[in-house]
DNA sequence: CAATTGACGCCCA
DNA sequence: TTGGGCGCCAATT
């Protein structure tokens, strides 16, 4: 084990606890996670933190999409795909027959502490 | 130490 | 609408 895990505050790591507090049956797309990291137009650097993520992980790397609302996977980890889909599902997440899920319904919404939800218009 | 390796997103033809 | 190019950066080998 490499001893000390603690000081070290990787690039990557912001992704890995930004990623965790996602809420089951709900997703984030790697552009807004880069976003809300302060990160204008990293998305990619997101995709790349998420790569690393062993399955097995606690790191709840199935709730991460891509921008057009489906999964984004490579031909490297084929069945992960699956398994991404497979996870979602049992999170109720639905798929339509495109294999793309509505992000206007299922989008990860983090509460801005500042700007309190306004009432109806 | 240098090269390789990747789960994106946006723009333009 | 679809496909191709480009920027972005660090963990691994």
């Amino acid at each position: 084990m490499s001893s000390t895990m603690a000081e070290i505050s990787p690039r990557y790591q912001q992704v890995y606890e930004l990623v965790r507090q996602i809420p089951p049956g709900q997703v984030a797309t790697y552009g807004q996670i880069a976003e809300l990291l302060g990160w204008h137009g990293q998305a990619r650097q997101v995709g790349y933190a998420l790569f690393r993520v062993d399955p097995d992980s606690d790191i709840p790397w199935h709730r991460v999409i891509n921008a057009q609302g489906k999964i984004s996977q490579t031909p490297q980890r084929q069945g992960s795909d699956a398994l991404q889909r497979l996870l979602l599902m049992q999170e109720a997440i639905m798929f339509d027959a495109q294999d793309t899920i509505d992000l206007r319904r299922y989008r990860w919404q983090p509460v801005l502490r500042h700007a309190p939800p306004q009432e109806s218009p």
